[in-house]
RNA sequence: GCGCCUGUAGCUCAGCUGGAUAGAGCAACGGACUUCUAAUCCGUAGGUCGCAGGUUCGAGUCCUGCCAGGCGUACCA
């Protein structure tokens, strides 16, 4: 039957006297268009009143406990911006799945063991030579950053000549352990000023030490999943779809990352989380399947583990590249980058893209308080409505703002109307952003409101001569207002009053 | 070579898990501030959705191949 037919039938079975259907029409090769009566929309705004901060909230995740690791970087030196996407799409998506109702545990894995953080202390401790006039050579495979010999620094201060009366081996463990300390209280400080906090630190260290590390290699070792090569361990990863095996244990003794990170990852589904996110750079994309292949080994269902994993970013100034690199001397931390654009403009200018597109983020543009840069257009409306509330208290003695069915029947404008409908789509947005796990659909969705609120604020006066169509319109803006500023604190973006 | 990601307006990007005439911002051009903040709005112009096939009543969206760019392909992380 062709679909302009089966229309016609379905058309003939809707209820001409419905209260919310004003009209309904057939268009196009067969849809079937709803003309919801005006007042049908109406309720929405009760209910953004109602539930206010909670508005949009679901509980589609039904407490499942859900782990999420990022930002992770190695304390051997300071974040960069590639740091702060991952940083910000993790805390984002965890807010996200707070919201929509899962049991969400914030994790940073710190990786303070093994050879980096070995050459972190070595790096420290050439520095200190160098404070004592001594010629050294510095390797090229140390830490070249001004910060080493800052904590150099920091490193006589507090303990004076002593490095010098010891072993180099007890010096540069010292080294070690005194700049990892130190790297990861200024990485939890930048992460602080983007209001990111973990539920837990988690250190490799720790892991190593309590023997969960050596025990899952000997057990992998009983089940044949580790063999004996070349003097090193290799766990048969590509039995598992990896493209080739992979050393856990080198043929000096040392044991690999990913050592580690297969007793960690089992860790965490031991813990009895339902689902276990990991946040990673996409120059990580390769280690995807070694740990899937070691969470199968383990007996565990790989479909518990998820990668979110954030393409590059490209810092820019005016258009030109601005050279970043951990080992090169110079590079531009991501503390730098919230001092010059701030900290609300990094985290929407990140969230405003798919984690799967390349960034370009240029500093420039990151600072200009125009459309180029669409956090202020949001955060505008936030700003625009609190002036308004603020002149109708200060000049027309409005004090009551509470929701009214009385008032709210005044609503009618198309633009009205339009932006209730908008209102109401937030919950599904918000729902669809956790299912995917994409955050940058709530940003796209302040987008939209916020346009169809300036547009709406331009054509028409919230504060008139008429009192019950003031009410009404103080409702609704007081509905878009609060939206705006729910969507607003799940990007970890804040809403300000003036501007 | 192989693997992952990307390719949509001059530029930066969306496109709601296959539906009507593909959207927004910037840049360009023309307008709107004695009125709740012009960090705003209104209008004009701008597209062979990388290319070629395929599936479907219907493809920017799914499949295959190709082209271009990024990343990865260590007994580094």
């Amino acid at each position: 039957m062709a679909p302009q037919k089966i229309a016609e039938i379905l058309i003939r079975h809707i209820p001409a006297d419905h209260p919310a259907i004003e009209k309904t029409e057939i268009a196009g090769p067969g849809f079937i268009n709803f003309f919801i009566a005006p007042a049908a929309w109406h309720p929405v705004l009760k209910e953004i009143f109602e539930k206010d901060q909670a508005y949009g909230f679901s509980n589609t995740g039904n407490g499942q406990k859900v782990q999420i690791e990022f930002v992770s970087a190695n304390p051997t030196g300071p974040l960069h911006v590639g740091h702060g996407r991952g940083a910000i799409v993790g805390d984002s998506v965890a807010a996200l799945l707070t919201a929509c109702g899962y049991d969400v545990y914030r994790e940073y894995y710190i990786n303070d063991a093994g050879r980096q953080i070995q050459t972190l202390g070595l790096s420290v401790f050439l520095r200190c030579r160098q404070l004592d006039g001594q010629a050294v050579d510095f390797p090229e495979d140390c830490y070249q950053g001004d910060y080493i010999q800052d904590i150099a620094k920091a490193v006589k201060d507090k303990q004076g000549d002593w490095i010098s009366t010891v072993s180099q081996e007890e010096a540069v463990g010292f080294c070690a352990t005194f700049a990892a300390d130190r790297m990861i209280i200024t990485i939890r400080e930048v992460l602080n000023t983007l209001g990111i906090r973990f539920d837990n630190w988690y250190s490799e260290q720790a892991l190593v030490s309590s023997g969960k590390v050596e025990a899952v290699i000997e057990k992998f070792k009983d089940q044949g999943f580790i063999y004996e090569k070349d003097d090193a361990l290799w766990f048969k990863t590509e039995a598992f779809g990896d493209e080739k095996d992979r050393v856990v244990v080198r043929n000096n003794g040392q044991s690999t990352y990913f050592a580690s990170d297969i007793a960690y990852h089992r860790d965490k589904l031991d813990r009895g989380f339902d689902r276990i996110i990991d946040v990673w750079g996409a120059d990580h994309h390769g280690y995807i399947p070694r740990i899937r292949a070691a969470i199968t080994a383990s007996g565990k269902d790989e479909k518990q583990f998820v990668v979110i994993l954030t393409q590059l970013v490209n810092l820019l100034r005016k258009g030109v590249p601005v050279s970043m690199g951990k080992r090169s001397g110079h590079f531009v931390t991501l503390e730098e980058v919230i001092d010059e654009v701030g900290k609300d403009a990094v985290r929407f200018i990140f969230l405003t893209r798919h984690y799967d597109s390349p960034l370009d983020f240029d500093l420039e543009v990151a600072k200009q308080k125009t459309n180029d840069n669409p956090v202020y257009y949001v955060q505008y409306v936030h700003a625009r409505i609190s002036s308004i509330l603020k002149k109708a208290r200060d000049e027309n003695n409005i004090t009551d703002t509470a929701y009214s069915t009385d008032a709210v029947t005044r609503i009618t404008e198309p633009e009205e109307i339009r932006l209730i409908k908008h209102l109401a789509r937030y919950p599904e947005t918000l729902a669809a952003a956790a299912e995917f796990m994409e955050p940058h659909r709530v940003a796209f969705y302040l987008m939209d409101l916020a346009a169809d609120f300036h547009a709406y604020y331009n054509k028409h006066r919230v504060l008139t001569d008429d009192p019950d169509l003031t009410a009404g319109r103080l409702v609704l803006v007081l509905g878009i207002q609060k939206v705006i500023r729910n969507g607003l604190t799940l990007l970890g973006v804040s809403a300000p009053d003036a501007m």
